[in-house]
DNA sequence: TCAGAGTTTGTACTGAAAGTCTAAACCTAT
DNA sequence: ATAGGTTTAGACTTTCAGTACAAACTCTGA
């Protein structure tokens, strides 16, 4: 993959819809052309092949999310207010970007077979949640984990499959009820203040 | 696709390996009817194509998840004993059938697309989902949620990555440990008990 | 202004693989 | 035994990803 100048980048963006749609292998790389208005060959000058140019909007996405998420993960906060302002921090980006965001997670067999995406979700999930849970246990605000890589599959299954559940059947959701609902979940539990309600 | 008949269903489960660690679109037609041992003409015979291959293995796992999740889900205890039932219910189906799971989850983007499995989906997780959620605010068990589809989503996503995770990564975990991981953050959550542990 | 390097694009081509078609062989039950 | 479904080989068509290449265009530095 070259380096790709910004203004063709903003066209590669309006292929994110389609990819999301339909997915990557029902997509012709003519109709990516149509849609993005880039030719064929312009495609091929670029990109190694169809794959080429999701990996680029997959990559582009994911550093915006390891950058808000690294800010928030290491802000000088209790571990659980990481926690809750990671969760956030993951939310807000997937409402800000649904297409991409439904191309990436439409794809995510592919994308964790492809060693460059794999690498890049890790970075910007994986590894910020563990050391937010580490730092959550020695701080006392998180209950302590053995099984730290469980949890933070866990997390990030939650947080995602959320996100994508708004994003495909409720997209005009108001963020702000689908952060509070995970945190609840993820931080508080299901079982947990019903005596305050249910006395 | 017609009526399979069980000798060959057992032939076909032989390319869920296969599926599952390459994605359909990187697997030949020839490859499935060379490993399996069904020759082409034959899988065309049975099968509307490639993907209806896949659908078939997602239908026949579904509907033993949907079973099992439905037992657990109806069981007369309280909501939060269900909830228990229904996670660990889904994570031993996954750890009993990693290869067809992997291959759901590498193509979930493409179930998610095909109606027969989305519906598949739904009956399976979400509609139990929803109805113990109800169950377990109504029982005092659980914490009323008003947002019962973005929570159902959250569990589904922090069950089923969770599950993904180990089989992709350390397929020889024990189910209990991961099962004991999951219920413990949906149902007490990371804030939980941390008193007790850290006074 | 020119030369050269890099970029952009149209068009034609190649090759791989999905899926179709057909006819022959083969069960199996009445 | 024969009719109706099943199984299979093999040849064929079609669709697309990806390649090749040449012409045109843009920009930069001398």
């Amino acid at each position: 993959m070259r380096p790709v100048p910004t203004q063709l980048a903003a066209k590669i963006y309006r292929a994110a819809d389609l990819l999301a749609d339909q997915g990557l292998d029902d997509t012709k790389i003519e109709e990516i052309a149509e849609v993005t208005g880039v030719p064929k060959a312009t495609l091929y000058y670029y990109f190694a092949g169809k794959q080429d140019v999701l990996v680029f909007l997959f990559q582009d996405f994911l550093s915006l999310v390891a950058g808000d998420v690294a800010v928030a993960a290491d802000a000088p906060v209790s571990g659980a207010a990481g926690l809750r302002a990671v969760i956030e921090a993951q939310l807000r980006l997937m409402f800000q970007h649904p297409a991409v965001c439904r191309a990436l997670i439409g794809d995510l067999g592919r994308a964790a077979r492809l060693p460059e995406i794999a690498t890049a979700i890790n970075g910007a999930f994986y590894d910020p949640l563990e050391r937010l849970l580490a730092a959550g246990a020695a701080d006392g605000s998180l209950r302590p984990v053995e099984d730290t890589i469980g949890a933070a599959a866990t997390i990030f299954g939650a947080v995602t499959l959320a996100g994508l559940g708004y994003l495909v059947t409720s997209p005009h959701t108001d963020p702000d009820q689908a952060i509070t609902t995970v945190q609840t979940i993820l931080l508080e539990g299901l079982t947990g203040d019903h005596d305050r309600v249910n006395p």
